[in-house]
DNA sequence: CACCCTGTGGAGAGCGCTCTCACTCTGTTA
DNA sequence: TAACAGAGTGAGAGCGCTCTCCACAGGGTG
């Protein structure tokens, strides 16, 4: 049943003949590559209709080279036994649902196809670099989740066309798009001395992660500015739960805190949570701005107020950069930064 | 540059050449189809290692009218100005994120590609059917979310092998994966009724998808064997905000409720912040009881007590049969019901 | 000793498409 | 009028693979 229907398929040779011109001629129209007269052009196009007739990707990529795919790669590190940041929970973050929904999105109206793809151990990096080298995708995009990731490195060495979200730890000759992150974390800090936080502290993400290094340095740098030499840091890992240890920690350094910048919304949620276990009023004692306005900065109670990222826009940036590149013949390492907003709610 | 590395890609004739032998002895000793003498093989293994040749996907699929991915399809409805049920927020539930996983985690090993679609408008759909009619996959795993989705019926209409996650709406011949949803309500009406609550209350999710009305009915039944001959039920949509929403009105109905089974965990969520911004202590006052043991419920203050709903495994019993039914010539339609379980919190 | 297996390898067609090359048919210029 | 440009079209090769057919060797059987 499934085979003939899949064999009634119509191909070229089809259409040409109801069309009664020539395979080229049809494939022409199809792809609009050379003139061809109106009037065959119509005719063609009815015969098009008539049959039914949509290409067949398979012998096109084999002629073509090009195969209409591309890989959207998540990649994390080896799941150690100890290790916390383990891929199979990396979409209870939102903020990955976000980016690949967005790209999908994005490749859709260019008949793009994204291929799903998780890499955190040798053997699936190695089969991520080995779908791209032969050709089965034209190019990858890559959400890293940790610092010193190989894959990037290695998918250059494909010769793939490649766009990476947020800068690499090391530098490589790869296009990405980025946040200001800096720019995002001063604004936190100048919201949180603006409303007469005096005491404050910041729950950051991994130091070896330039986004969470940069948030760090940035909100650092606006409070010196105003005159607060330094500010004491609690490293997490973008959960939920490091959140709550963060706040943890920090509260015990740090009783007097009255002012929080935490370097993701998940985070601030457990922190939250801490500090109302504590007894502490948030914003009244302790105020918290955390950072990405994903969708649980509307699920905290107080609502979170975050510094917004733009992540779909930045994910849809992403997908064109890759489509450009695919299409040029000589493809150019290309960088494109967003601008971070502060989006001011109830926790600070 | 790209094109150098790609061209270089050894071929089949290239792989023969090196081993000494024709094409088709070394595409048989890869494919492993029919007996090669032991010593020939070896040479070819041989000869594969030292070319690096990797078969090229497209070459093979033209032949053999497979593709090697399989599509994977999340469906909503039509984004309505006012439909609040957008597909791009889709992935704020982690439900989703949890089910693609673990999809792209079971299929990795077979070497199956997962390509994602979204279709939420007549010409996605559409463009999802002739993706499938046209052989650019080789079958589909549907995740639907609203009821009379006309897709998983278009779908059959391709011929290709399709599994559903969940029952659909509306009998089809289609292969499916689903859960005890009853069953599991039923486990949240005793855990209630056991603890002590005299007066019961269901946040349920939409009345038109079965998987709500299963959990509603299946609770009630339960409710109503231990005496209560009725429970008052409010349905939301899934998402956190109709959560509110309906524990408000649910509140206002009955305003001495003292337990409250919740459809989902996102809607439990804004369940409790309502619950709390009303003075309920959660759960001395009212206890709550989720559905679905996602992560949110280790998110919630009290922690969530909920009916787990095993999405990974399903997830992987969808990839399989969906595998099972590619490779099959007769392809046979099957279902697979999991069992929930009760896991107990703190919030109930 | 002829026969026919069975087990193994090679030759070659052909999957559906694109693209180069050559051809025809205009219309234009010397 | 001859020569030529240019535009539109067709013929056919070939992308890398699988798979059907066929050839052949070696060994058992009547």
């Amino acid at each position: 049943m499934s085979k003939d229907l899949r064999r009634a398929a119509p191909t070229l040779e089809d259409v040409a003949k109801v069309a009664g011109v020539s395979r080229a001629t049809v494939s022409r129209v199809i792809n609009g590559k050379r003139k061809v007269a109106p009037a065959v052009q119509e005719v063609v196009l009815e015969a098009v209709a008539e049959t039914g007739y949509v290409p067949n990707r398979a012998a096109r990529s084999l002629v073509t080279r090009r195969t209409g795919t591309v890989a959207v790669v998540i990649s994390g590190a080896d799941a150690d036994p100890d290790g916390e940041l383990d891929l199979s929970g990396v979409f209870s973050d939102p903020f990955f649902g976000r980016v690949v929904g967005s790209l999908v999105r994005t490749l859709r109206p260019h008949d793009v196809h994204p291929v799903l793809m998780f890499a955190d151990d040798e053997q699936t990096r190695a089969q991520v670099v080995s779908y791209l080298r032969f050709g089965n995708a034209d190019g990858a995009l890559l959400v890293s989740t940790y610092a010193d990731d190989p894959l990037p490195e290695a998918l250059i060495g494909t010769g793939s066309p490649i766009v990476l979200f947020a800068r690499p730890s090391h530098p490589i000759p790869a296009s990405y798009v980025d946040l200001a992150n800096a720019d995002g974390a001063r604004l936190a800090a100048n919201h949180l001395l603006d409303r007469g936080c005096r005491t404050l502290g910041v729950i950051s993400g991994p130091l070896d992660v330039p986004s969470a290094r940069d948030r760090l340095d940035g909100f650092r740098d606006a409070a010196a500015r105003r005159g607060h030499a330094f500010v004491p840091s609690v490293a997490g890992s973008f959960t939920f739960e490091s959140g709550e240890t963060a706040m943890t920690e920090l509260l015990a350094a740090t009783p007097d805190l009255d002012g929080v910048f935490v370097s993701n919304d998940l985070m601030a949620q457990g922190a939250i949570h801490v500090l109302q276990e504590h007894g502490r009023r948030v914003p009244d004692d302790v105020a918290i701005v955390g950072f990405d306005d994903s969708p649980v900065a509307l699920q905290t109670r107080p609502r979170l107020t975050t510094v917004r990222q733009p992540v779909e826009q930045m994910a849809q940036e992403m997908a064109r950069m890759l489509l450009e590149q695919i299409d040029a013949d000589e493809p150019a390492v290309r960088s494109s930064i967003f601008e971070p907003v502060l989006v001011v709610r109830d926790s600070a």
